[in-house]
DNA sequence: TATTGTTATACTCTATAACTATA
DNA sequence: TATAGTTATAGAGTATAACAATA
């Protein structure tokens, strides 16, 4: 609960100088390049109705950082896919949410490694 | 990073069966009984503007969970304290809060331990 | 002069309900 | 009949700027 809390405000402050939301940058995490999303799945990840991604993906759309495409096997369903700009964000994205906190030195080399295994094993 | 954004459906679902946002939540675990919080302290604790807190504690307050109340010290100041309504559904929120995932169960008791025993040390 | 909290404004996120196109 | 996505609507979160009261 601590940590979640506590990370409450990184993720704005960090989209913010994107110029992006919370929730739009979750959204660009989720499309990894090659891999086009169906926007239902975006909905169930961020845990939101599916209206809320209609707009969301509006927005990124207009800014030019994902494209909207009728998937061939159902066409009602739409998929997702990042442009280059969308791609260069992401990359950038990603080193800055995975870069450690300054707390992380309060660990050891090893108890680091732990820590990461511990949480992998009841993220998976 | 996985964590954090795991996280993200998890507190807006648990607020809305109090009928309350995540944001409200967050003011309302702030708040320890006996300890009158100044609306400043919000802010930066919420990492946001000033003239957010207003809205949430006008909503809080209107709920009858929160009071405002002027500060002895400094007239310019408000402190803020939890009514009895508060502190019931401030109890219930942390409970809730704290009880572990049911993916805690793949780790066993030591690790457990150490699992908290690590996230202390990076959180204090 | 600087700070605390409020107000006004604008934009984004969010859910609900009704709708269209497709399955 | 059910599902994927959209639209319309309403309420809440958020930042910025201007303001009042106080320091």
């Amino acid at each position: 609960m601590q940590l979640s809390l506590s990370q409450r405000g990184n993720l704005p402050s960090l989209a913010a100088e994107f110029e992006l939301s919370p929730a739009q940058c979750h959204v660009l995490h989720l499309i990894e390049p090659g891999r086009p999303v169906p926007m239902g799945e975006v909905a169930g990840a961020l845990s939101c109705d599916a209206s809320n991604v209609t707009g969301l993906v509006d927005r990124l759309e207009a800014r030019g950082l994902v494209v909207r495409q009728p998937s061939p096997a159902d066409r009602r369903v739409k998929v997702l896919t990042l442009t280059a700009a969308g791609r260069r964000i992401r990359t950038v994205l990603i080193e800055r949410l995975t870069s450690p906190p300054d707390t992380l030195g309060r660990l050891s080399t090893q108890e680091q490694r732990l820590l990461v295994e511990l949480l992998r094993r009841i993220l998976e």
